[in-house]
DNA sequence: ATGGCTAAGATGCTTAGA
């Protein structure tokens, strides 16, 4: 079993790259953020083309939420439907049963700024999303949870830690808020023993991915008896260096006997 | 090394991302 998370940032302007990376990675299912795509607009015709079913969680302009899948999807669920500053409900996770699998695909919220009413927001949702993989795992199955969390884990995972301090994304309260939600009883797939941590994102601006300034704020998170079958988690830098790229590449993990 | 990119839509600008 294959699988992969990837902010795709709009999955209109993406649609080329990602049936291209579809047909050529060959995921069994693939999360995706940021699709800014309405409910029912979801391009679910070429999706289908190339293979996959699809359960879009959608809303216009930003946000939104979808999981691709090969084998099979089942038990469709949204959540974490808390009201934003604004007072309006984001489009920001959805979970499925692929094969073997429960998953979630999950687009944590930014914060904009340490103390802004949209980073309370952000550590709102980081605790309800606790609760909510708390209740996938009592499911039973075995559970990946992949997203854009927006939380470097580790200082080692932004090009200069000294260039964050005082930014949202490394805080110590987002920090341990993530710390949280892996202690309902899930693993980063990522930083396990024998894999190598990789940066997932690089601003589009002033060149931050020719000169190697990322970060890794994509993650997969396993649960526990996916450990031993977790055999290469990959990021596929390939489809940062395309042509009209998203700001994020793909990570993937591979789970064997799945 | 904080936006000198990109995307959507209420479009020729604004808002948001991280």
């Amino acid at each position: 079993m294959l699988i992969a998370t990837w902010n795709v940032n709009s999955i209109q302007a993406r649609l080329p790259l990602v049936i291209e990376w579809l047909d050529r990675r060959g995921p069994d299912v693939l999360l995706v953020q940021e699709t800014k795509c309405p409910p029912g607009a979801f391009p679910r015709a070429e999706v289908g083309a190339a293979g996959y079913q699809v359960a879009d969680h959608g809303e216009g302009r930003w946000n939104g939420v979808a999981v691709l899948s090969r084998v099979g999807l089942d038990q469709v669920a949204t959540g974490l439907e808390l009201a934003a500053p604004d007072g309006r409900v984001e489009a920001r996770y959805v979970a499925a049963d692929c094969g073997p699998l429960r998953v979630a695909s999950v687009y944590v919220p930014n914060g904009r700024e340490l103390g802004h009413p949209y980073f309370t927001y952000k550590l709102a949702f980081l605790e309800e999303l606790r609760e909510r993989v708390a209740m996938e795992l009592a499911g039973g199955r075995a559970f990946v949870i992949g997203g854009d969390f927006n939380i470097a884990p580790k200082d080692s995972d932004v090009f200069d830690p000294a260039a964050f301090v005082g930014q949202t994304h490394v805080s110590q309260e987002e920090r341990e808020a993530l710390t949280a939600v892996i202690g309902a009883g899930v693993v980063d797939l990522a930083d396990l023993p024998g894999q190598t941590p990789s940066y997932t994102y690089w601003d589009y601006r002033q060149g931050f991915f020719r000169r190697g300034l990322g970060m890794r704020i994509d993650l997969l998170l396993g649960s526990r008896d996916l450990v031993g079958a977790t055999t290469l988690v990959e990021v596929d830098r390939s489809a940062r260096e395309a042509s009209r790229p998203s700001d994020h590449a793909p990570l993937m993990a591979s789970l064997a006997g799945l």
